[in-house]
RNA sequence: GCUCCAGUAGCUCAGUGGAUAGAGCAACCGCCUUCUAAGCGGUCGGUCACAGGUUCGAACCCUGUCUGGAGCGCCA
């Protein structure tokens, strides 16, 4: 592999959203530099980053322990220099030098009361769309159509739609495509099978639904395992479909759009956007025999063993010979490289996109490795546009073990979800019963729903996305923890302020005075102020769990805050102040929660 | 055989060059006449797999070793 196929992630460093606070600070301790060291300094990194510890304020710069060797001075010295030119009285305390040379910054209060008030009427609570936005293709999950959804569609679904969320919120054009398997040999296999046993089917699809279908693929499975003759028939009806066979069509048509469907009845129960573009296999079909005629033209293509392929730098096979990455089978056939290649090509080249993101499986790294280097020396992609795989690990069992059914299939997605919803709905109603709550059907039914389902795509997102994760119903559905729950529930306890003291919090107005006394209001409010600095660091790394951390953070600091300051009983201006934050707390888990593609209840 | 990913507290995990490595769970001790205790406070808990190296500074970067996982020619 070259190196350059992981570049563009971290090159990516211009089209960062700009938190107010810290970029100001940045160019402060810049200009700073220069002053006290002269313009050679102009453009050097102020290292200005988040405090490591709350002890040290807010924000630190490590610069003058990096300019020590540069300068032949002593950081100590270097920082005090710095800091004698540093002008940021309007938002800091006196900057400190502590330890061996590190510049400490402590915001003022009046400085974070007035943020907070610039920001408490803004939908965007104060994150500034990217400047340059870009032109976005997020790779929705491509189950196979005739197969049901399982476990193995969870992350990637979970996860792209949130990445998806996350860009278009901060700013970009977000294309969601999903390249679904709607061809190739299980198609022949399916309607093989059809035509064997159903022969009916063709014609009354409206009384099949996939739950038939999937039974007909596990029985045309078994039949293709079996029988040879069945073998022939079903590639008899690919190769009837690749030549464009009526009734053949007419056939995968019917599949097609019933799984479809049945697609959109789990991802709407999941959650997943509705606006995403199906473009499946079949798609690129006209494209092929170009692809590999280009590739020819460009010198790229040998053939071995009858196979046309691409020999690939950086890969060898067990033989420690040059691995080929095959694009046309020595029967004449394509296959999912040649679609991928296919599919590259068109995104550029049609789509006119900047940026496209797969977040795929990491045991698929080396295939996407291989077709961007093709798709590289092809010159489909360019320095212009960025290729990039956001791998995700395993979903496990709670052994270690890959997430199966006791008889070793793949977990049905649908039973999965209907377990999460089942056991929160068991939870709710113990709590009920112990508190002797009455609730209407309709209400239990919702909420189980909400938490059953968030817990599950937060289990996912809260873990470091390249990481395997064990699946754990008791651990996702627990009402503590970084778990979906605990934040529902920080949202739900501003929710019962406002029934509680009759507040509708938007008719609080955008001119409330905000007063910040005890220290876990100031606490709660600075990190409402950070969620600028979370967003543009997940422009870059793709890494929901970093927003996942930064609510539960959140929630924290406003169950210390709910625990420590009475809102409703305190005295003006105290109390309209602290109506303010927590429904600016309340404004920032639902818009958070919402980039994950999770919704808010206003009771639970 | 090769490639990639991982190894941090009893468990599940944060932490992609900065100060004394952090959470949650579990265990133990406190806090409800007061906005939902689905909460809050506290105690206990670490040879950051191991060995070298680079650096003023390394869990993080480099080299090697060990362990686990994934992948490696016509499936996707």
């Amino acid at each position: 592999m070259t190196i350059d196929e992981q570049e563009p992630v971290r090159r990516l460093k211009a089209n960062q959203i700009m938190n107010s606070t810290i970029a100001e600070l940045k160019a402060y301790v810049e200009q700073a530099l220069v002053a006290a060291f002269g313009a050679d300094l102009a453009g050097t990194d102020p290292m200005l980053n988040p405090a490591s510890n709350p002890k040290f304020g807010d924000y630190q710069s490590n610069v003058a322990l990096a300019l020590a060797k540069k300068l032949g001075q002593p950081p100590r010295a270097i920082a005090e220099q710095i800091v004698q030119q540093l002008e940021v009285s309007h938002i800091c305390e006196p900057p400190t030098v502590a330890g061996p040379g590190f510049i400490n910054l402590e915001l003022k209060t009046s400085y974070i009361e007035a943020q907070l008030k610039a920001i408490q009427a803004d939908p965007r609570l104060g994150v500034a769309p990217v400047e340059q936005p870009k032109r976005i293709i997020v790779d929705y999950p491509s189950p196979n159509i005739a197969k049901e959804m399982h476990v193995g569609h969870l992350r990637p679904a979970v996860i792209g739609d949130c990445i998806a969320r996350m860009l278009e919120f901060v700013g970009h054009d977000v294309l969601r495509i999903s390249h679904v398997g709607d061809w190739g040999t299980p198609f022949g296999m399916l309607i093989a099978y059809l035509r064997e046993a159903y022969p009916d089917a063709l014609t009354t699809t409206n009384q099949l639904d996939l739950g038939d279908l999937s039974s007909f693929y596990r029985q045309a499975k078994k039949r293709f395992d079996e029988d040879e003759n069945f073998r022939e028939a079903a590639r008899l009806s690919v190769v009837e479909l690749q030549a464009g066979d009526e009734k053949t069509l007419k056939a995968w048509k019917i599949v097609c759009q019933l799984s479809s469907r049945s697609y959109r009845k789990i991802y709407d129960l999941l959650g997943i956007s509705a606006d995403i573009l199906e473009r499946g296999e079949s798609f690129y079909n006209p494209f092929l025999p170009e692809i590999v005629e280009e590739l020819d033209r460009l010198g790229l293509l040998v053939e071995d063993n009858g196979a046309q392929c691409v020999f690939l730098d950086g890969f060898t096979n067990k033989e420690g010979k040059p691995l080929p990455l095959i694009v046309q089978k020595s029967d004449g056939g394509y296959n999912y490289a040649t679609t991928d290649l296919a599919a590259i090509r068109y995104r550029v080249q049609t789509d006119k996109i900047q940026r496209v993101i797969y977040p795929v499986g990491a045991e698929q790294t080396n295939h996407f490795t291989q077709i961007f280097q093709v798709g590289r020396r092809a010159g489909w992609i360019t320095d212009e546009v960025e290729f990039i795989h956001a791998p995700f690990g395993l979903v496990l069992g709670e052994g270690g073990q890959k997430l199966k059914t006791r008889s070793g299939e793949a977990i049905r997605l649908q039973e999965l979800l209907n377990e999460a919803i089942a056991r929160a709905r068991a939870d709710l109603e113990t709590r009920l019963k112990e508190e002797e709550r009455q609730e209407t059907e309709e209400f239990i039914a919702h909420a189980a729903e909400v938490v059953g389902i968030s817990a599950v795509k937060y289990a996912d997102l809260s873990q470091n996305r390249t990481s395997n994760y064990i699946f754990s119903y008791d651990k996702m559905l627990a009402l503590q923890g970084n778990t979906a729950p605990y934040m529902l529930y920080a949202y739900v306890r501003v929710q019962g302020i406002s029934r509680k003291g009759g507040i509708d919090f938007k008719q609080l107005g955008a001119d409330c005075p905000i007063v910040l006394q005890d220290e876990t209001e100031l606490a709660l409010a600075k990190h409402v102020l950070q969620f600028d600095e979370i967003l543009s660091a997940i422009d870059l790394d793709l890494l929901p769990n970093r927003l996942c951390q930064y609510l539960f953070e959140l929630s924290q600091k406003f169950n210390q805050f709910y625990d420590r300051c009475p809102v409703l009983q305190a005295d003006e201006p105290l109390r309209t102040s602290r109506l303010v934050l927590s429904n600016l707390t309340a404004q920032t888990i639902k818009l958070g929660l919402s980039l994950l593609g999770i919704p808010v209840l206003e009771r639970m």
